[in-house]
RNA sequence: GGUCGUGUAGCUCAGUUGGUUUAGAGCACCACGUUGACAUCGUGGGGGUCGGCGGUUCAAGUCCGUUCGCGACCACCA
């Protein structure tokens, strides 16, 4: 017989459970179950380099209630984590902690080893410093070093999770930087060329100068931050002048044309002529053009290549010349504009007056040209500040550019109805958030850019012969086989060559780009079902149940994610996508590292128990944000709490170790209270299961949670004299096998909230010594038949009977008050009871008056039970006459 | 500007297809209480014209229209 404590030390049971867990290996997937058998969720791969704070808890608790269930329910359960490790935000980490840089033409120096610990040491101290100096190493060196970072990352979050009780198997984890990884991903591009879904060119993309790199679309954000307009005048050959309001005079060298609407009788006149640029004395084209707006600045405006994706629109659907004037390192490039096709009326005067602005910033030339232009009379009046949107990488701190360069493109442009087709297929909970995916795919802009002009992530499996000039072949790429994933072009020569041959004439040379980092975990899918290595597993997993994700990558993460299960399968990736919502600070603002009102998880699981953080978590709706709340912790451990105590109250009415597991069963339950209460457990039961199947673990748990507190606070009270009388009677044994009953039911209810105390409580008396019973998390979900009493008494409970129990409180509570309000303890005596009501209801009261007299210390009263009206808004018009002394009952 | 969501007690939130004549919970607040599971507790109490206006209905927190506030996403951003 196992020894109850008296008081529960959360830190201890938690260590142990963990630890029994694993050992178990109850959380293991079974990969010979079949697909109907199993329930496979994808989890989201966190990025390991961001910081880990509370909303990390909040969502991943909502996946694992529905995962707990699904187990109790006899799934075969497939819960992986991945760890998202490629991208930016670990390039910068590994930059500063190693104080390395990537050089990809550097040769791989097998013998360099990063030690961590030395290094953020180093780190610490060189920052006081201000030292920058940074060692250049080669890209395999460098993705080591980003792997031993990442590795180190993804131990704090596995404790956590492991801390907070996620059910995941940790067998199936993945990084997205992993051998599997990799060769997924490879395949998948691989797999797309074939289809003829990839195409690379050389386009104007959103650039980031910060990072170097292309941004895809939806990696875009809109800052609205300070601009200027500044008014300049332009001249029209021929006569005449106009003036041009731009937020962007630095451009002015890139200016390509000048447009107004067609229907704007101001500019009808200049329509074919052609416009003088101030300083560079351009001679530049005056079209009409529907995109320019007439009351929108001075209703005509400069076309650049590029200052925005108009221009881009515009630029390439005419044939107007390309002038790149801003670097892919944020300078303004030097021109000359001496040559073609640019025609200036003093090419000198504008390379004197560019070459001022070559080489600067843009910032620091837009302060340049606006001297020039004020010098050369063209600036009309002064710059007036305006606020503006402008586009920005949502992790980058400038605005965005557009640059020419060549870039890899998935093509889905011509694809939007079959990828809202495949959306729609999928089930959204909460519903709503499809429509944010449907608008998502109709506003598509561009095809998919998945190059990245970075270095740590999964380099595209392509090399280009170079001709016996030295120019790369880009049109006719060498494409890795099969049976090389994954493969490194940088390090392994295309196949037909050798190593020797790299980067000469007649040789080949690498694609020096590696993919966005959603081009890999687009595939967790199919990392997860082993696609790239076994189809058969694969089968067995793929379309998986579930997407847990948080709402604002829905155009990101999911999106994607359908477009390569597309692409791949023809099918849907998930059956179900769930929405959680935002933990937001007191102040409504979104938790976020920038804002720095992030909270880390770790100590409320010490202070409060995990048990009362995933009480939290599980309590707020699916796809509402909820603000960060201290107290409710405070609620999951006063649950907790409660259910520790009533169990160790019920457990002490049983009698050995097998008694709650196999003696005290329905079959006992015979007063008309008890029936009531498995009664109402049984809807309970009902409602919880519903609730889990529409996929709303806060309304089951809100369905569990009312009938437990409304169990302990009023039918613990009424049946505990009956159950703690002396003789064995059959009253005592259907309290007994009542409450037996309950708290069973009660426990597999809490298991997916509450996973530890619940564990903790079963393993007193209700544990079987193997099989799933030996833990409540895989022991069978409560059922109602578990709960019926037989046909008879089924219909008697639903109509008349089913009021005993609230006759029986409502009365009790009666006394309470009376009780309450003389100021005399719960215990005091009651001398006289007068109880009113409608025929019903008195009858009712009758059958279970024993139980309440017992329980309202009123056993000696004098009682009448009469029909008739009843008090206001109440079932029973109660008098309740107090006993003179604690001691008397008269 | 478009779309979606949201507005219920001081705070955080429930309220399922309109229907227990008087809208719920937790926290906070007030009062009382050493009852044999529980003082990390128990019992009781005060507190809301359900954002505003209009409509449908025997009946509206719930449905419709309109308007205001808040949030998110998208578009524009010369």
């Amino acid at each position: 017989m196992i020894e109850i404590p008296k008081k529960y030390k959360h830190r201890e049971a938690e260590e142990r459970w963990a630890r029994q867990w694993e050992d178990w290996g109850i959380y293991r997937y079974d990969p010979s179950c079949t697909r109907e058998q199993t329930f496979a969720v994808d989890s989201p791969p966190p990025t390991v380099s961001g910081s880990l704070h509370v909303g990390h808890v909040f969502s991943y608790t909502h996946q694992d209630l529905l995962v707990r269930y699904q187990r109790m329910l006899g799934k075969n359960i497939a819960y992986p984590m991945g760890w998202d490790d490629n991208g930016l935000p670990t390039e910068r980490r590994v930059q500063n902690v190693f104080g390395i840089k990537c050089n990809p033409h550097l040769p791989y120096d097998k013998d360099m080893v990063f030690n961590l610990g030395e290094a953020i040491e180093k780190d610490a101290g060189g920052k006081k410093k201000g030292t920058k100096e940074q060692k250049e190493v080669s890209r395999l060196n460098f993705i080591e070093a980003c792997a031993a970072l990442t590795s180190e990352d993804e131990k704090v979050f596995e404790g956590l999770w492991r801390h907070l009780g996620l059910s995941i198997d940790w067998t199936l984890a993945y990084a997205t930087i992993d051998e599997r990884c990799r060769k997924t991903s490879q395949k998948s591009f691989l797999d797309m060329m074939a289809k003829g879904r990839v195409y690379h060119a050389e386009l104007p993309t959103a650039w980031d100068t910060g990072f170097g790199t292309a941004v895809a679309q939806a990696e875009m954000t809109d800052k609205e931050i300070d601009g200027k307009f500044h008014d300049l005048q332009f001249d029209v050959e021929g006569g005449g002048h106009f003036i041009i309001s731009t937020t962007r005079p630095e451009l002015l060298g890139a200016c390509i044309a000048v447009v107004a609407h067609p229907s704007d009788e101001r500019y009808q006149p200049y329509f074919g002529k052609t416009a003088v640029t101030p300083l560079y004395k351009a001679h530049v084209p005056i079209l009409a053009s529907e995109h320019a707006e007439p009351d929108k600045g001075t209703g005509i405006l400069m076309v650049c290549t590029f200052g925005d994706s108009a221009d881009v629109e515009y630029w390439r659907k005419s044939n107007l010349p390309l002038r790149q004037l801003i670097g892919r390192d944020g300078r303004i490039l030097p021109v000359d504009y001496h040559a073609e096709p640019f025609q200036s009326e003093d090419p000198d005067a504008a390379n004197a007056a560019h070459a001022q602005l070559a080489g600067l910033f843009v910032k620091q030339a837009r302060a340049k040209i606006v001297e020039l232009l004020r010098e050369a009379g063209k600036l009309i009046g002064e710059p007036r500040p305006i606020k503006h949107a402008v586009k920005y990488y949502e992790k980058g701190e400038f605005p965005l550019e557009f640059v020419t360069a060549r870039q890899w493109f998935v093509r889905i442009l011509d694809a939007k109805e079959e990828l809202l087709a495949k959306a729609r297929q999928i089930k959204w909970h909460p519903e709503f958030m499809r429509t944010r995916i449907e608008h998502w795919i109709d506003g598509l802009q561009y095809d998919w850019c998945i190059s990245r002009q970075r270095f740590f992530g999964v380099p595209f499996p392509v090399w280009y012969r170079i001709d016996d000039n030295g120019t790369p072949d880009y049109e006719h790429p060498i494409v890795a086989t099969e049976d090389m994933l994954p493969v490194d072009p940088m390090s392994q020569a295309a196949p037909g060559y050798e190593e020797s041959q790299r980067g000469i004439p007649g040789g080949f040379m690498a694609d020096p780009d590696v993919m966005d980092t959603w081009a890999t975990s687009s595939l967790t899918p199919q990392i997860v079902s082993h696609w790239a290595d076994d189809p058969e597993q694969h089968a067995k997993l793929f379309p998986m149940d579930i997407r847990p994700q948080s709402h604002e990558i829905i155009r990101t993460w999911a999106f994607y994610t359908i477009v390569k299960a597309w692409l791949h399968d023809n099918d849907i990736p998930w059956k179900h996508v769930i929405i959680s919502g935002w933990i937001l600070d007191p102040d409504r603002k979104k938790m976020s590292k920038s804002k720095g009102n992030v909270i880390t998880p770790e100590h409320y699981l010490d202070d409060y128990s995990a048990d009362a953080v995933r009480y939290w978590s599980s309590r707020a709706r699916l796809g509402a944000d909820t603000i960060f709340e201290e107290q409710l912790f405070d609620a999951g451990r006063k649950l907790t709490t409660k259910l520790f105590n009533a169990s160790r109250f019920v457990i002490s009415q049983l009698d050995s170790d097998t008694d709650g597991r196999e003696r005290w069963t329905k079959e006992y339950v015979t007063e008309p209270l008890d029936r009531a209460l498995l009664a109402r457990l049984r809807s309970a039961v009902i409602d919880a299961t519903e609730a889990f199947n529409r996929f709303e673990p806060a309304s089951a748990l809100q369905t569990a949670e009312n009938e437990f507190w409304d169990f302990c606070d009023n039918y613990v009270e009424l049946v505990k004299r009956r159950s703690y009388e002396a003789e064995d009677t059959p009253g005592r044994r259907s309290a007994k096998a009542a409450l037996n009953i309950a708290l069973r039911i009660f426990l597999r209810l809490f298991a997916p909230f509450l996973p530890y105390i619940s564990e903790e409580i079963w393993s007193w008396r209700f544990a079987a010594s193997a099989g799933r019973e030996r833990s409540v998390h895989t022991s069978p979900w409560p059922t109602a038949e578990e709960l019926t009493l037989g046909q008879a008494e089924e219909g008697e409970a639903d109509n008349g009977h089913g009021n005993v129990y609230v006759c029986a409180t409502e009365v009790l509570s009666q006394i309470r008050q009376s009780k309450t309000l003389a100021q005399k303890s719960l215990r005091w005596p009651v001398a006289k009871l007068l109880v009113q009501g409608e025929a019903k209801d008195a009858e009712a009261l009758k059958q279970v008056l024993t139980d309440v007299l017992l329980a309202g210390s009123a056993e000696n009263a004098e009682v009448a039970i009469k029909e008739g009206q009843p008090a206001e808004g109440a079932r029973f018009m109660v008098d309740v006459t107090l006993a003179e002394s604690e001691n008397s009952a008269e």
